[in-house]
DNA sequence: ATGAGCCATGGAAACGTTTTCAGAGCATCT
DNA sequence: AGATGCTCTGAAAACGTTTCCATGGCTCAT
């Protein structure tokens, strides 16, 4: 068995109350004895237990991030974000990956964090107000991240703000029929993203007095083959647009894929927008919004842990800027 | 301040001890009591203190991950596979990145998951024997991930057959001169993936009895603008290679935006095969060597909570087969 | 010299469980 | 009828900390 204080105290011949205060800097302690107490930890390579300090601290020293799909390459970018600051407090970071809407239930009902951790990070999960409450009710500090809840401190981006940049630079380079290809708009877990990128394209196009077309409308599902269908559905019309706004890079992605099957060029024939600003956007020249993923993730963890470490638990609205990134495929069009 | 297991005796009209058994689902209780408490339970929402459970039963129900570089898409597909058994299990998921070598000794040397973690899963990075026998002496079960450890379980692929693989698909469509194109030899943390890709290579090459040519190898970084630098540099040889293989999918990325940026193509002027099989590969139409990333995620996770749960312990190897995925960039070249 | 006040320290309570142990009640066997 | 054994139950110990409280020694002002 591991040690413990009692045998650090009895062999360092002072009480386990001076053990402890060592252990946690307490001042009034004499030099000399904690010197001699630091030794004894040092030479028995003593760690106190976790479990025993929890239990009379009620302190975890952990916090939990629930986020779904856990493969996106958006959600492991705020991980990465997160990670970074939490690695740098004395949190531990533990994980819950939500697939599926079950699974969302399943975790709000039974809160299986609960005593697990110091706060959470729920990121792009829409909450029930009695979701909510019994967060609120078992006093769990929580900070959204990319999504908004009224009472709770959250992280978000602009993203009506977002597609409208997206649009109305297609619309500044000359293009008047521009398709809108996207994710479900009312999809099971409650992401608001499609339906906010579709109000952005709107107002762009209401804005500069262009009429919003249903037939240039493509709600499908978040995939890439969706992207490439609704393309080809779309290049097939009898007036095709000249321009798609696709509401992630990944559909992008799959429209690209559907103009080269067809021998045709993203930026030449017909120009192609995305939304993230992944990686592989830039490879591939994708015109793009970028969006601060990682800071997201900063941003949250350190709303977090500023809540737990001084208290504040104000429900602040941080707001991140998303900004234009122009590539090869939303170059000028050849014809108008 | 929440209810405790005294508080649901009490009112239950039983002892703590009852409750207790009720909870861990010990037969001996008569049916009605068993059904009382349950109710008194259920009235009170009462849930029981994790950090007092831990403490008298010396288990955390967690298990830590140590991973480098969260973001690379290797270690997430890794992630998900182990987050995927683990979700299934009743443990929860403790991330650690290491992303530095000076973090990689303090993790080692803290071991700042004891006595927070039933067990550890350690992804990609070699151990030192002191490290191991630390972590022994901690009675503390681990399986490695990707590497691998003479007295631990560990789930590897074949880093060396995959490299043969690949050379010898290039030097069946014909190719004699092939360069090597990888990350760093030595790496801070330890990898061995470019030396063991690198000695594939070599092995395919004088198997077919190719000469292994210092020039055609090229050590570098793992970063794509590394696989773009060196595919110049082998183009503007006297005699260039006809066909490249990149020790990971990234560094193939370069080389292909290097190619592009020549105005030649992958598969028509330049064979390229890669390693991994990202999604991206796909995209670009990539030959590579395809991992089971995912696999070995899940595999690990499962070899960890056997060892947890049915305390199986030995360090068995468990090697996965990889398989080349023929795309365009490694087509039969026009001039052989 | 004496009392007030401070500092360093140790003993013991408390945290909320699980688990051991002993006992009460009851049926069964001799 | 008494011994035996089984099932269900509760009291209490134990887990390893932190923290409250008491105490003894010391300094310092009176």
């Amino acid at each position: 068995m591991a040690y413990t204080i009692k045998d650090v105290a009895k062999r360092a011949g002072v009480g386990i109350a001076t053990v402890s205060r060592v252990l946690n800097e307490s001042p009034n302690v004499l030099p000399e004895t904690r010197a001699r107490v630091l030794a004894v930890i040092d030479e028995l390579g003593y760690r106190p237990n976790h479990a025993a300090r929890q239990l009379v601290t009620a302190k975890t020293n952990a916090i939990a991030i629930i986020l779904p799909f856990l493969t996106r390459p958006f959600f492991i970018e705020v991980l990465r974000g997160i990670e970074s600051v939490v690695a740098n407090s004395d949190y531990q970071l533990i994980i819950f990956n939500v697939d599926s809407p079950e699974q969302r239930t399943r975790y709000f009902n039974t809160l299986p964090f609960l005593g697990r951790t110091d706060g959470l990070l729920i990121v792009s999960l829409p909450l029930a107000p009695p979701e909510i409450k019994r967060l609120q009710a078992a006093n769990l500090p929580a900070v959204m991240i990319d999504t908004q809840a009224s009472n709770l401190p959250s992280v978000v981006v602009d993203n009506v703000g977002g597609a409208f940049k997206a649009v109305e630079h297609l619309i500044s380079q000359g293009h008047q029929r521009i398709g809108f290809i996207s994710g479900q708009l009312e999809p099971d877990l409650g992401f608001t993203v499609n339906r906010d990128r579709q109000r952005g394209y709107e107002a762009a196009l209401t804005a500069h007095h262009l009429p919003v077309q249903a037939e240039y409308l493509r709600a499908g599902f978040d995939r890439r083959d969706w992207g490439h269908q609704a393309a080809l559905e779309l290049l097939d019309l009898a007036e095709p647009p000249s321009a798609i706004f696709a509401a992630n890079d990944d559909l992008a992605f799959g429209v690209i894929d559907a103009l080269r099957e067809r021998g045709l060029k993203a930026g030449e024939d017909l120009a192609v927008v995305g939304y993230d600003d992944l990686e592989m956007a830039q490879l591939i020249g994708l015109t793009t919004i970028h969006q601060p993923m990682e800071q997201m993730g900063r941003k949250g963890a350190e709303v977090l842990l500023a809540a737990l470490n001084e208290g504040t638990r104000r429900p602040t609205l941080h707001t991140l800027a998303v900004s234009l990134i122009e590539r090869a495929s939303s170059a000028k069009p050849s014809k108008a």
